[in-house]
DNA sequence: TACTTAACCCAGCAAAATAGTCAACTATTA
DNA sequence: TAATAGTTGACTATTTTGCTGGGTTAAGTA
């Protein structure tokens, strides 16, 4: 199966909106869906700017909308198959970064060197961000295993070499 | 002992260029200082946007300016003691991102349970980052190879651009 | 000393992203 | 039918981004 994987992550104020707001929700809806107002209301977010949000994350079928009284949003799935990333992915725009697509016009290797470095990097933390969902948020005394475990096994996938002075 | 602990990781193209050029600094200035022109030239960043970054970078005590002719920037520590959060958080604005600054004003525990999960996963991004090295990144296998090659290439463009004595 | 180099500093500026308002719609429920 | 709440789009203000261009200052070189 191929992806075509957004590596670049941004994590900007917009993306911690949307967790934010993705975390009240998961919160909140066990019972029955979520009205934008309540959220708004909750974290001091303008209804307008979560409608735009959540046209987003809708769209990436992360949440559903009911509409009529009674209404609101909920999630598509359970709180343990959603991933930060995705969330951050799902309102952020693709920009896609590369600005030698793939290969192509960087003849001075040293341009995609460092390129590529920063490539790496970015699907690291992306992997890390991947491997984090609501649900684990949620239960914060699981959070800190897997965070520990997480920090751990990204360490030992980029072989780290520590030297003591 | 208590620190102000900068919570809040953000992840913008700005931070990307500030790694990226830092990531060009310690690939190059182990024999002499690196000029901003030639960053800007290898990394396709306007001298001016540099300029500013390496303003901040040199505020946080993380590169040292060294003026006149074969002058240019350098390392003030090791690469394996410069982490990618740091470099992160000299370029971007701080941003307090507490809406309750602490505690105050959220009466309603749901703003506060949602807003101390966020921060405590910003808090985890950030530990991530903090546990990789400029060292880390450049010491990667693929990049020894490219490196290698490049180092040839680097070569003959510093004997053309300074003639040697 | 004069010249060059390159860091350092600053004012401003266009484009983009951010955050939000307003208004009109549609689907659902009571 | 009326109220609710999602859906959509156009439009605005503010901030950030990335850059241009003009300097000044320190350190080398002829």
């Amino acid at each position: 199966m191929v992806f075509i994987e957004e590596v670049t992550v941004r994590l900007t104020t917009k993306g911690r909106y949307a967790v934010t707001a993705m975390l009240d929700l998961a919160f909140h809806s066990q019972v029955k869906p979520v009205t934008l107002t309540e959220i708004a209301a909750r974290q001091t977010i303008s209804l307008s700017y979560l409608e735009q949000l959540f046209a987003r994350l809708r769209r990436a079928g992360m949440v559903k909308g009911v509409r009529g009284p009674g209404g609101g949003y909920k999630l598509c799935r359970k709180a343990g198959e959603i991933n930060i990333a995705e969330i951050i992915a799902a309102v952020d725009e693709p920009l896609d970064s590369t600005k030698c697509g793939g290969e192509g016009n960087c003849q001075k290797g040293d341009a995609c060197l460092t390129h590529n470095l920063w490539m790496g990097l970015s699907k690291q933390i992306r992997t890390y961000l991947v491997g984090i969902s609501l649900a684990d948020l949620l239960e914060k005394d699981q959070v800190q295993e897997v965070a520990k475990r997480q920090h751990y096994d990204a360490q030992q996938a980029i072989e780290v070499c520590y030297r003591p002075e």
